[in-house]
DNA sequence: GCGACAG
DNA sequence: ATCTTGTCGC
């Protein structure tokens, strides 16, 4: 490419192809190991800094251990389908920090809910070898069916969790995590 | 070609 | 994501 910014565009999208087949689907990770501790990591923006935050609670009491707050300049656009190219190093940089060690990561993006089934949450959890659940608010890829699954291509690769969504399921491992969920119609 | 499009 | 007025639903 001549192009040095499609460059960078295909690099990547070469790359999610690349991580999508390291991506472990199998929940027995899930269900044999005990997850105690869990991390939520987000980034808000204001101007072109972005602003990046981490907390690891406790599941059972929800109870925050430990959390970190970071800054950064903003250096990637917001791209759809190249959400992890803006977001994943910030977000790396700032788990790096936490001392305390937690058993699965929560990502405010999709995991394999993407074109390439390599969303933000699948890249960071094949390069952060750690179970990790993508939530987004919104869809970018996939039909959600009458049962609240999401498949692309008759492949089930989501679940749509609503205020109406009752625990079992997707759901039952996170039953005791209550989430807010805005912007859901 | 046109529209849709995580945050 | 952020900004931001009016509007719909409980």
């Amino acid at each position: 490419m001549t192009n040095p910014f499609s460059a960078i565009y295909q690099d990547t999208i070469n790359l999610q192809k690349e991580i999508a087949k390291k991506v472990v689907t199998n929940d027995n990770i899930l269900l044999k190991k005990q997850i105690n501790y869990v991390c939520g990591v987000d980034v808000s923006y204001k101007k072109d800094i972005a602003y990046c935050s981490a907390v690891i609670i406790k599941k059972r009491s929800l109870k925050s251990i430990q959390y970190v707050n970071t800054i950064y300049p903003v250096t990637q656009p917001y791209i759809p389908g190249l959400f992890m190219l803006r977001e994943a190093a910030p977000i790396i940089d700032t788990l790096k920090l936490l001392k305390s060690p937690y058993d699965a990561l929560l990502i405010d993006g999709h995991g394999q809910l993407h074109p390439r089934r390599c969303g933000l949450a699948c890249y960071l959890g094949v390069v952060l070898d750690k179970p990790t659940i993508g939530i987004a608010k919104s869809l970018l890829c996939g039909v959600q069916r009458k049962d609240q699954f999401i498949e692309i291509e008759g492949e089930i690769l989501g679940f749509r969790i609503t205020k109406e969504s009752k625990q079992g399921s997707l759901c039952e491992h996170w039953a005791q995590i209550e989430f807010t969920i805005s912007n859901s119609t």
